[in-house]
DNA sequence: TGAGACGCTGTTTTT
DNA sequence: CAGCGTCTCA
């Protein structure tokens, strides 16, 4: 088991010569990267560039040097990444780099907070919230402290989840968050802080954690507690992580105790991807990390090795645009390709059958399915090409959008194997007793209120003197969840009786569209089989969540092999293909209509980038010449400002499109003509209106093209000039 | 107090 | 194109 910490020529020796051809396989930087001991790194590298290579080949060289694969961290944005990366290192040297750790910060806290978590207080079975979940307390609470129904418009529980999880990200107050970003909640700041208040009480109170908590909790254990934070440093004692640039403050944080003592840190990443300032990321944090650990060794990857020059022409022309950079210029090893395609169609549809048109044409060409992705911002930007691709029996994949588990009827069936393992989850005790019925709100209210603090919860029930209504329903839910909690119960046995259980339920409360819905828990009952036990289940279920929809057209996927991807630009990340479409490159969807803010304009930006740099060979950008539907309001301008401001000479098929060159030019000309007027208008101290903002004034200009504008009902905004909608009030 | 019908709203992105 | 919240009836 154990490695010797200097391996015997002998039994190493081949491993050693294979490695140390593969690390003469990488260019200076990247062998650098590789190698480079005693020192923290910081490896900056531009899409393409192998940075991922560089990373493998760095875990694979760790275990080489005799350090052991049980002392390796490895911190990725998706579990599967994690695997991927180790499974190459283990190519590189042998099986026992399956014993590095891999995942997501929050599937790590997951398992080190099961482990430490009792010095927070919590029990090591609680149970890990979903979005969905934690919208579900939200509204218990609200309608438990009578909000929402007095006031007039209260935010939605939505918005308050968001809020609440960007004030933790951000690592901000509840005041502060709402002072700066949703100002005009202002007037519900009191309710909000008694929210949190609760929200945060009510986790405590019944062992669940929300994905937020997953960090802050890591964090606070490993701050707060000396000896653990030793045994993590001990155990980790080489880190690496992935995609640092989309990493917050709290991660960070986390990534800095965990390395205390030995500092053998490296982050890999590209502030020109970074796309998740939702979640509390700021691609100026990369430039931090040598604040974080000083004497940090600085490496650049420069050389794309991924995408044809046309295609890099394309995406540096639109990273040019971008107001703020650290990066350069990239240049590919891979010489001429075809210039990226544009087309523009009158509307969804026509888009979808261009799109299934050119992936025929690939399919025809001998391109397998599997080299092709469509990518989009939205997640139902691809309902319409999901109907087509179904009609043309392409066997389609959909990564990003409504995950399965977010469905009501996979809720319910969770919820009952969920307190098996944690009874003190009232969230999902209170979804199971609203399954009864002549059972409502109310009543469970009261059911919960009087066993809130049993011992034994389900014990509790059994006493419980329900009226005769619904004594026997009750009765025979209880005598279920007794069955499948006596010992030796696998987990598929547990769903099958608990789908015994729930089969009349289910087909009385969904009469209009049970069958199809039963197909996602047969989908469900595949998955629990796999499992030897419950709690990985369900963490898995809630930290990876699977798509909604996994099979299509053709019947049955083949495992992960030929079909076609549709993705999220988000969860398109770190991955690439021959060839990529991205669709729907129109104002109003994509750049989405929401970007007042220059910051997040340019994060839209990026995110175009992002998609337009998985492409190696063949890049396709799509749009609507028009938007046909109800943003009316928004600039219904067709193609994307993002598109329009790319020189036509960097892309084919625009020219002989009516239409495209000249709107491109149009388009640009309208955006730019716009600024010598508006530029000089807007001083400080100008009176201003905002179509979604109201009126303001102008407190000072930030940059060239900017300004700060104080709205009297939504508070400090900084706008963009050239695209904030921004009229000057006589 | 629960169930069912109806109309409204509101839609990034992920763990 | 839902999933919600509101309204009415039992």
């Amino acid at each position: 088991m154990q490695r010797s910490l200097f391996p015997s020529a002998d039994s190493d020796g081949r491993a050693i010569s294979s490695l140390g051809t593969a690390l003469e396989g990488l260019n200076d930087a990247q062998r650098e990267a590789a190698t480079c001991l005693g020192s923290p790194v910081l490896v900056i590298a531009g899409a393409g560039t192998g940075k991922t290579r560089t990373l493998v080949h760095r875990m694979a060289y760790l275990v080489d040097q005799g350090i052991s694969a049980e002392n390796i961290l490895l911190l990725t944005f998706t579990r599967k990444a994690a695997q991927e990366m180790i499974d190459r290192a283990g190519r590189l040297i042998d099986h026992s780099a399956q014993r590095i750790t891999g995942g997501t910060f929050h599937a790590v806290a997951n398992i080190l907070l099961r482990r430490f978590g009792h010095h927070l207080g919590y029990a090591s079975n609680f149970t890990i919230l979903d979005r969905s979940d934690s919208e579900g307390i939200l509204n218990l609470i609200k309608s438990s402290l009578n909000l929402g129904s007095s006031g007039k418009r209260f935010p939605t529980r939505r918005v308050i989840c968001n809020l609440l999880s960007r004030a933790v990200n951000k690592s901000r107050s509840l005041e502060e968050t709402v002072e700066d970003q949703y100002a005009h909640l202002a007037e519900f700041l009191d309710d909000l802080v008694k929210i949190q208040k609760h929200y945060h009480q009510f986790k405590l109170e019944h062992g669940l954690m929300d994905y937020d908590d997953l960090l802050v909790n890591l964090q606070k254990v490993l701050s707060q507690v000396g000896e653990v934070r030793r045994e993590v440093s001990g155990r980790f004692r080489h880190i690496l992580v992935d995609e640092y640039q989309d990493t917050n403050p709290l991660q960070a944080d986390i990534v800095r105790l965990a390395a205390e003592g030995h500092n053998n840190v490296m982050v890999v990443g590209d502030d020109s991807q970074s796309i998740y300032s939702f979640r509390g990321a700021d691609f100026r944090n990369i430039m931090d990390f040598p604040q974080i650990f000083p004497g940090t060794t600085l490496i650049r990857l420069e050389e794309n090795y991924r995408s044809t020059q046309a295609i890099l022409s394309l995406t540096n022309a639109i990273i040019d645009h971008a107001t703020e950079k650290y990066n350069k210029k990239l240049f590919s090893s891979i010489a001429g390709g075809d210039k990226p395609i544009v087309n523009g169609t009158w509307d969804d549809s026509a888009q979808a059958r261009w799109v299934c048109d050119r992936i025929s044409g690939l399919v025809d060409a001998g391109v397998p399915l599997s080299e092709m992705a469509v990518l989009f911002r939205s997640g139902f930007h691809s309902y319409k090409l999901e109907l087509e691709l179904t009609n043309r029996q392409i066997i389609f994949e959909k990564r990003g959008g409504m995950k399965l588990t977010e469905s009501a009827h996979i809720k319910d069936i969770l919820s009952y194997l969920r307190v098996i393992n944690n009874p003190a989850d009232h969230l999902s005790w209170n979804r199971i007793l609203l399954l009864l019925d002549k059972v409502g709100p109310k009543t469970v209210q009261r059911v919960l209120e009087t066993i809130r603090s049993a011992e034994d919860p389900l014990a509790a029930l059994h006493e419980y003197p329900a009226p005769p209504a619904w004594r026997a329903q009750l009765k025979a839910l209880l005598t279920m969840l007794k069955d499948i909690s006596a010992p030796g119960f696998t987990p598929v046995m547990m769903y099958d009786a608990a789908m015994d259980y729930y089969r009349e339920i289910f087909e009385r409360i969904y009469h209009d569209d049970y069958p199809t819905r039963s197909r996602d828990l047969e989908q469900l009952r595949q998955l629990v089989a796999g499992y030897p036990d419950l709690q990985s289940f369900m963490d898995d279920t809630t930290l990876d969540p699977p798509g909604a929809t996994d099979e299509t057209a053709g019947g049955r996927l083949g495992g992960d092999g030929e079909s076609l991807v549709l993705s999220t630009i988000h969860s398109a990340k770190g991955l690439e293909w021959d060839h990529v479409f991205v669709i729907h490159l129109a104002a109003g969807r994509f750049p989405t209509c929401q970007p007042f803010m220059r910051d997040e304009w340019e994060e839209e930006r990026r995110m175009f980038y992002v998609a337009a740099t998985r492409a190696r060979k063949n890049l396709y950008l799509t749009y609507l010449r028009e938007s046909n539907s109800f943003d009316r309001q928004a600039a219904s301008g067709g193609i994307s400002p993002f598109l329009a401001e790319i020189p036509s000479h960097l892309v084919q098929g625009g020219e002989s499109m009516t239409g495209w060159s000249g709107a491109a030019v149009s388009a640009a000309v309208v955006t730019r003509s716009r600024q010598p007027r508006d530029i000089s208008m807007f001083q400080e101290g100008v009176a201003v209106r905002h179509p979604f903002f109201g009126e303001g004034r102008i407190e000072k200009s930030a940059g060239t093209r900017s300004v700060e504008v104080f709205f009297s009902r939504h508070g400090r905004k900084t706008l963009h000039l050239d695209y904030a909608r921004l009229e000057v009030i006589e």
